[in-house]
DNA sequence: CACTATATTCAACAAGCGTTGAATATACAA
DNA sequence: TTGTATATTCAACGCTTGTTGAATATAGTG
């Protein structure tokens, strides 16, 4: 037994366990004995290694979500060439943006999956969000929003940033993998059907968009 | 100071003091004596009315759970009614389940405004969610599910479910109070505002779902 | 008043927490 | 080999945790 753990360094192993353990419950449901125990590490290695425990905690998170946000800057990018001059298409920015359950989706590294939990959890957790979000997500947010501008030219601001803010909670529990979606169907709907929640996400938040966003009568 | 404590029994003033904690930092990441102390109570006190430290979280949960579906029952019956033999419209039904949000909006008890946040987390909890969500809100989510099926009687049950997924999570992080809309629009849009979040996610989902529910070609 | 049930306080327990400094093992260069 | 930096273990520290049983206060009843 533990034949992959034997490929993997300690700390990657620390980090990994932390991943799992953080995601599930949380940065304070998770003990340093737990993820020490979990990672077959002494407890004091992840001290040694990340320092506090909020610092491991950061390297958690910071570890792919780099990864994650050049993937995005990439993917971007890419969609406004292909677009050429003619507008990208609703559709093909809101794929951009949905490419965190395209990622987990196609690895099947179960890291993945859980680093898909754990940012469900920051972005949620009022104390967290405000900590982690910034500092990596928040400069990709701002150019989906000023793809969504062009795409939707007459559309308000604040009505713009307001459905950025439903698809961004409707990614957020899908991330979340709660197994409410398999409950309520009785296994007919899987939380872990990412491929699924991808496809029928983009029409659907596409069409609202169009909805909030078309150029209206009047407003009082 | 503490008008207003005075008014309230020991035993209500531990349980809002819970609730603002628990919405805020999460079941692990709230102690006891925390809440003691904001109830400006004795350590020993919650354990004598409540129990442990689990069953103080699911009073506090059970509390307004109850009221909750209660009015979301009414408002679902009442709705129905109004539409008489007629199909009740999605934006009917889609605004009786979006209820929360005119409660934290109408009541300006800022218990409710807490309530709302800790329902966020046990909705985006792997662990809370399959505890404390199926006792009391799954037969108000069937009967949502059934007057969607009515609205929608062409669609595929599985496209429903992921849509009212969707939804679930929207209101989700609306209710969380991330403040990470207010952050990104530098203040132009508030987490707080729960009337727009109301107002502008009910014409958002309702296209939604006629898009992705609308019948197909083909599929293969 | 006395009696009783409920409510509240107090002090303390054992267990678990994050973190650390010193001791030891390992890897690698000279 | 010896020397040195890095990696890992060990034992323990001071502190906080949830919980409890006994002591005390309060309220209501006869």
């Amino acid at each position: 037994m533990a034949k992959e753990k034997e490929s993997e360094s300690k700390s990657e192993r620390i980090l990994n366990a932390a991943e799992e353990l953080f995601a599930r419950h949380g940065y304070d449901g998770v003990t340093m004995r737990q993820i020490a125990s979990r990672a077959e590490v002494d407890v004091a290695l992840a001290n040694y290694h990340f320092g506090k425990k909020e610092e491991l905690f950061h390297a958690v998170f910071n570890r792919r979500a780099e990864i994650l946000s050049a993937t995005r800057r990439k993917v971007l990018m890419e969609s406004q060439k292909q677009a050429g001059k003619g507008k990208q298409s609703l559709e093909q920015i809101i794929e951009a943006f949905l490419l965190p359950l395209k990622i987990a989706q196609e690895s099947q590294e179960p890291g993945w999956r859980n680093y898909m939990a754990l940012l469900a959890y920051v972005l949620t957790s009022p104390v967290w969000n405000e900590v982690l979000m910034p500092t990596v997500f928040d400069k990709r947010v701002e150019e989906f929003i000023d793809a969504l501008k062009s795409a939707l030219p007459d559309a308000r601001e604040e009505d713009i940033h307001w459905c950025y803010h439903y698809v961004s909670g409707a990614l957020a529990l899908t991330l979340a993998q709660t197994g409410r979606i398999d409950r309520l169907t009785g296994g007919q709907c899987k939380s872990t059907d990412f491929d699924t929640a991808y496809n029928l996400m983009i029409p659907f938040v596409a069409a609202g968009f169009r909805e909030v966003c078309k150029p209206k009568k009047k407003r009082k």
